[in-house]
DNA sequence: GACACATTCGTGAACGTTCACGGGAATCAC
DNA sequence: GTGATTCCCGTGAACGTTCACGAATGTGTC
């Protein structure tokens, strides 16, 4: 038998009754059960060559101190387990949540760690996600809304996927080809009889340009100056499809929720009771768009279809059930996850070939259109 | 000027454009910036007692080599910042993202870091998610349905609240009245005249017992012991709660979709076809409950009315708009985090008094009952 | 009984950072 | 021009763990 050798644990014979004095260490663990610190660690990682009996001992007096190992310590030493950022702007819009689950999926398949930030509700921006998050994580994966260089020099060397924005100098970015949705939505509606078209988009967050509602954009010249900065990307890829195809297409601005949308689309009623066909920034606001509809008496499709944008699953629950411009959740969580991952591993260089990867929205015909 | 006087930096003079060789450490900053360690740490700290030439000299070589402080070592010797886990069964049910947004705005305002693990879509449990988390927090947040105690055992002295399930060992739980919710609910269709009522319940995940949709429980006998481990405890508090005012409750489940759902309505109805008032274990299920009654042809409420559990915002957009049980889910996430703050700061004992909290519906009037 | 070998356990070193302290140079006061 | 004060900056120590190696003990073989 060893007696113990000193090795300076904490010099109080700590019972394990009394409150959280300090924190058990393993050279305590070690102590109360007369080992060595290396016999410990074999003890509570399951490794070879220890004696049953020893590891039983070492680990009771391990559950008995209360002991866990410190992440730290153990990070130090083995290597870092990467941890990804994920900054999400609102988990209330079903649309994160879709997407957020898909790349926990998967990075915990990796073995990865998720430290998830939903900031937006206090006003913050993606920027301040980023800063809050960067000295957790070894890589960020984010809607930011903007500013990705910003973010990619907090983060330094580490990677940072982008999404639904330009990537910048950020490592690699996934975008929608808005473009596409809006030329096969307007001819859908097109086909479908529609004569007055209507985009809503969502107003954007600082600004406050002109009450909500109120007309932006009429008649086929629109993509002009004036309306960039105002519109957002989506906004802008349905003006110019409009114009290319030389539809009228009016575009009102609204806050983004089901509520807000809803009154906005009741003023657009009023203003144009022609409207026959209208598209939505996202299927929330689409919502709206069709409660609105039902409070002035109209039939969907029939006196005026609707097409949501982004396929989450309440679509399905509506009434009438939600056409949509879907995109697939899981998939782009799938790429974003698959981004970073070619990134940390270094078969992908950031800002290189593969790191701007751009993805389509396909329609899903139910019964709004 | 200093010469460098060794403290062993990497020998090789890592020219900012050779790929990832090893991971820049402060030594390597201190060393191309001609400083030592500590005048690095006061510089990347915005510490004091610098002078703002050399911090900017020092922040420059940082940049250029790409450094990034170790989380591992700044929190060895700095003491953990606290990060917690939150075990959450799916993302996809906007149940649990409603709950998450508020938990994790709320841990951010304390400074906490949120780790969050979606698992469920692997068929993992809640004991594994724990395992999977353990390593990484400090304390854990979940819905685990079930075994507290085993993943209380896995993380030790570090404190676990748990939700909608009995707390057991865990430091703390929050639960939620089922008993008041089902008699607000029950008396309310009572009131409203319904005479054949039907519940819903969710099919237990593992369990497959008999075709989804068989009648579980009719006539005024439920809550016996063949009932019991059938059932959910929601399940088990509107059996208790039919047989206590007398009433007729047909009880039959379903797996927690919304499409199930609808099917499991439709046969119930051909089955009951007098079925006149349904109450739904959660409003996504009640959506797909809705869509049965229109199937069938039956208005509602005027036919048969509905309410939701829950009281997620989807229940607004449906039509009719839902009548539901509802929780103020951002009122849980405050709960579940003031809990955890308490129990971290020691004011609250694990297990001891006010660590377990009881929660309650309130019933939201829609349209649907 | 001597040797090789397997099994079990312990000790120095290292991971990268911050804290506590101390030293040197410049500034100020008189 | 001496001492006190302030401003910068550097060095030992410590955080708690694992890795690499070596020591001690037991087990088998001839």
């Amino acid at each position: 038998m060893t007696t113990s050798s000193g090795e300076t644990s904490s010099g109080l014979g700590q019972g394990a009754s009394t409150g959280a004095s300090k924190r058990a260490t393993i050279l305590d663990v070690a102590a109360a059960a007369g080992v060595s610190r290396q016999t410990v660690t074999r003890a509570m990682n399951a490794m070879p060559g220890i004696r049953p009996e020893t590891r039983a001992r070492v680990q009771e007096a391990a559950r008995q101190l209360g002991y866990t190992p410190s992440r730290f310590a153990k990070g130090l030493v083995q290597g870092a387990r990467t941890s990804v950022g994920l900054a999400i702007p609102d988990l209330t819009n079903p649309y994160y949540p879709a997407f957020a689950s898909s790349v926990v999926e998967l990075a915990t398949q990796r073995g990865w760690h998720v430290v998830m930030d939903d900031y937006g509700h206090g006003g913050a921006t993606g920027v301040e996600s980023v800063q809050h998050l960067a000295p957790q994580v070894d890589a960020v994966i984010g809607y930011l809304g903007g500013a990705a260089d910003e973010a990619q020099a907090i983060l330094g060397r580490r990677p940072l996927v982008v999404l639904d924005q330009p990537a910048g100098s950020a490592s690699g970015g996934i975008t929608f080809d808005y473009d596409h949705a809006a030329q096969t939505a307007l001819e859908h509606l097109q086909a479908r009889g529609c004569r007055q078209l209507a985009y809503i988009d969502r107003a954007w967050a600082g600004a406050d340009l002109g009450a909500p509602g109120s007309v932006r954009a009429g008649g086929p010249t629109p993509g002009t100056d004036p309306v960039r900065g105002v519109m957002t990307v989506r906004g802008q890829a349905f003006a110019r499809s409009a114009a290319a195809s030389g539809m009228a297409l009016t575009v009102v601005v609204s806050p983004e929720s089901a509520a807000a949308a809803r009154q906005v689309t009741r003023r657009l009623l009023e203003d144009r009771p022609g409207t026959d066909g209208i598209v939505v920034f996202n299927d929330v606001m689409a919502a709206g768009a069709l409660k609105a509809l039902a409070d002035s008496g109209r039939a969907v499709p029939a006196d005026c279809a609707v097409i949501g944008m982004d396929g989450i699953p309440l679509g399905e629950l509506l009434t009438p059930e939600l056409t949509t411009l879907a995109l697939d959740l899981r998939e782009v969580g799938r790429a974003a996850v698959e981004l970073l991952d070619g990134l940390l591993t270094g078969s992908l260089d950031p800002g290189g070939p593969g790191t701007e990867l751009l993805l389509r929205h396909h329609l899903v015909l139910r019964q709004s259109a």
